[in-house]
RNA sequence: GCGGGUGUAGCUCAGUGGUAGAGCGUCACGUUGCCAACGUGAAUGUCGUCGGUUCAAAUCCGAUCACCCGCUCCA
């Protein structure tokens, strides 16, 4: 999430519109009747429909006619073609794409402060030896030894102070903007007046950097210079528990071990269920395309630039379900991987960050509430590319406003994925591609071809989130109607598409309506639900359907029978107009934007 | 995981120890010519769950579950 760059209001209640799911059927809490189950949701009826018409568009506009026909960077057709893949695989795929290793996440607690942080995060400084120091370089003349290592041999080696970064270089950075964060002794009182980066023998291997720290200490009003290593705190580390300083305190024995939050959902293939047979649901729906990319390529006839298409549940377990389904431990995902020429992948990118940009607004996230945000250099993750970037679709949600929150992700992840399932030495399987448009010419005037692994660019979005935010993007409290509020779908993903009502229930009004409900479900049920209701006042009825989102209500009255028109009504203004009878199928047509 | 809040009918909520309530919605019948109309009637609850105190608990106490808000977290 990020911050709002303009302060906008976000007035909707989020109470009100998870009152309005429950009422009109499209969210549930699931186990409801068991008490329900924290990080679970269930569709109802009408959500279930507006779920699948969000993945059908997406399907549409991504499969089955990429990009609705835009050329990419270079001029040519988008190539996409779909696969469909197993929620449980071999646990070597979560080892090579680093998500049994790095998805569960050891954490933190400082008692003290109850804070919490991601073991790895933490960075501890180390005092160390001079002649280690010196190694290939000479230190300056002006340094002063640091009596604390050489006279006090208990810490030489310890970690003495701690700070909390997502890397060694992010962690240098920190301490050298913000010196005053790092304690060295917090029963000395040893506070850091300056520190710099020393360019140390070693500023390839940014793990053994070191610092040269100027101390300012009360007492003796001395500087004192101080060689300090960085690095990361390793697990063993923690034990015995004193060891290790609190990043916010700098006091010892308040933070618990590392504990395992264990994000990854695990299972037992076959029924024996030992540690043998462990195997996981998978967190993302990504993996599932890098492991068939060689039997995609082999099998189908595309050529690099393509997409690999999927959607699909995964499963976390989140730290903290929160905000309705934005956050649950099961969701459904909409994702591309695709592949190019490493040279054409910053085009591609731009490309796909623009075009999905541009596809949430043409799905009804037009307004002021949908933002692009590019990822700041120091939020990258680890498969990011230098330069190339990450970018998030992000939406202002009633529960994030003033912020923003992620509906999908755009990544340029290299050739990351790639290249870990290639040198996985369990997989021994050569992921390379050979481009016959590249490399120099033959004699024959033919390319000899380039191997070579294929960049990936990411757009990867949340379908629980996506309809989420049109849920709450349609949301329109409106005190004049009865209903007081009406849900404003675009007519592509409204779940009820039309309906049909005679304004009485005799005279002929019924028959009329159940040949004209049977007319609009031949030609649109395809696309949605299409209502009919004979019962209880008009007004009722139309109330019903603005809670529900239906675009359209035509009403058959005395007059279809004597003239062949009847009513239609406009959700969004609740105008009325009379349009003849046999017209109403061209009008859904249009309406919906099938021209 | 921490702190705060909430939990009673489908929804919104009242109910401070003594028979489980209201409005709206839902359903049925009648009426009804265009925005939750009108009349009559009906159904709907283990008061989140479990335990304790009490002659008696929706109400007091404890635990637990779920949701909301703020932290934290979200490779």
């Amino acid at each position: 999430m990020s911050d709002a760059t303009d302060q906008q209001p976000q007035t909707k209640s989020m109470d009100d519109i998870m009152s309005l799911c429950k009422r009109r059927g499209f969210i549930y809490q699931a186990s409801e009747i068991y008490g329900g189950v924290n990080g679970f949701w269930d569709y109802g009826p009408l959500g279930a429909q507006l779920k699948k018409n969000l993945r059908d568009a997406w399907w549409q506009d991504i499969v089955m006619n990429p990009c609705q026909g835009k050329l990419g960077p270079k001029g040519g057709p988008v190539s996409i073609v779909p696969v469909d893949t197993c929620i449980i695989q071999n646990p070597k795929v979560w080892e090579a794409s680093g998500h049994v290793g790095g998805f569960n996440d050891p954490m933190v607690d400082d008692k003290e402060t109850k804070q919490r942080f991601r073991a790895d995060h933490l960075f501890g400084l180390y005092v160390i030896d001079g002649s280690e120091f010196t190694v290939g370089g000479a230190v300056p003349d002006s340094v002063e030894w640091n009596q604390l290592a050489l006279e006090n041999p208990a810490y030489a080696g310890k970690i003495i102070s701690t700070v909390i970064a997502g890397s060694v270089a992010e962690a240098i950075g920190h301490i050298t903007q913000d010196p005053k964060q790092v304690v060295l002794d917090c029963e000395l009182n040893l506070r850091v007046k300056k520190a710099t980066l020393w360019s140390g023998p070693n500023t390839d291997y940014p793990e053994t950097s070191a610092l040269l720290f100027s101390l300012s200490n009360n007492q003796q009003q001395a500087v004192l210079v101080l060689p300090i290593k960085i690095g990361q705190v390793a697990i063993d580390d923690f034990y015995p528990p004193d060891e290790v300083p609190s990043p916010f305190s700098g006091r010892r024995n308040t933070l618990t071990l590392p504990r395992d939050f264990n994000l990854m959902f695990k299972t037992y293939l076959g029924a024996t269920a030992t540690e043998d047979d462990i195997a996981y649901l998978r967190p993302e729906t990504a993996q599932g395309i890098f492991i068939n990319f060689k039997n995609v390529v082999d099998t189908t006839r595309v050529s690099v630039p393509f997409g690999i298409a999927q959607t699909g549940k995964a499963f976390r377990n989140e730290v903290t379900p929160r905000n309705f389904t934005f956050r649950s431990r099961e969701f459904e995902q909409m994702e591309i991987e695709f592949f190019c020429h490493p040279e054409e992948a910053n085009d591609w990118y731009a490309f796909w960050r623009d075009w999905r940009m541009q596809w949430w607004q043409e799905i009804g996230l037009a307004g002021e509430n949908l933002i692009l945000r590019e990822h700041d250099k120091d939020e990258l993750a680890h498969y990011a590319k230098e330069g190339a970037g990450t970018s998030d679709i992000e939406y202002r949600f009633p529960f994030t406003a003033p912020g923003f929150g992620e509906l999908e992700g755009i990544a340029h992840r290299s050739n990351y994925d790639l290249s870990a399932h290639q040198n996985h030495p369990e997989s021994n399987t050569k992921l390379e591609y050979l481009d016959t448009t590249r490399g120099e010419l033959a004699k024959n005037g033919q390319p000899k071809g380039e191997r070579y692994l294929p960049d990936v660019i990411e757009p990867s979005a949340g379908l629980d989130r996506g309809v989420l935010a049109i849920l709450c993007e349609a949301y329109t409290p409106d005190p004049e109607r009865p209903s007081k509020v009406y849900m404003k779908f675009h007519p592509r993903v409204a779940p009820i598409k039309a309906a049909v009502f005679p304004l009485v229930n005799k005279d002929g009004m019924p028959e009329k309506a159940a040949e004209l409900h049977r007319l609009l479900v031949k030609r649109f049920g395809h696309l949605g639900k299409i209502e009919t209701d004979p019962k209880q006042s008009i007004g009722k009825r139309y109330a019903r359907m603005d809670e529900a989102g239906c675009p359209f209500c035509f009403t058959i009255d005395g007059d279809t029978l004597t003239d062949g028109t009847v009513t239609v009504r406009d959700r969004d203004t609740a105008e009325q107009k009379r349009i003849p009878f046999d017209d109403v199928v061209e009008f859904v047509a249009t309406g919906l934007g099938l021209g």
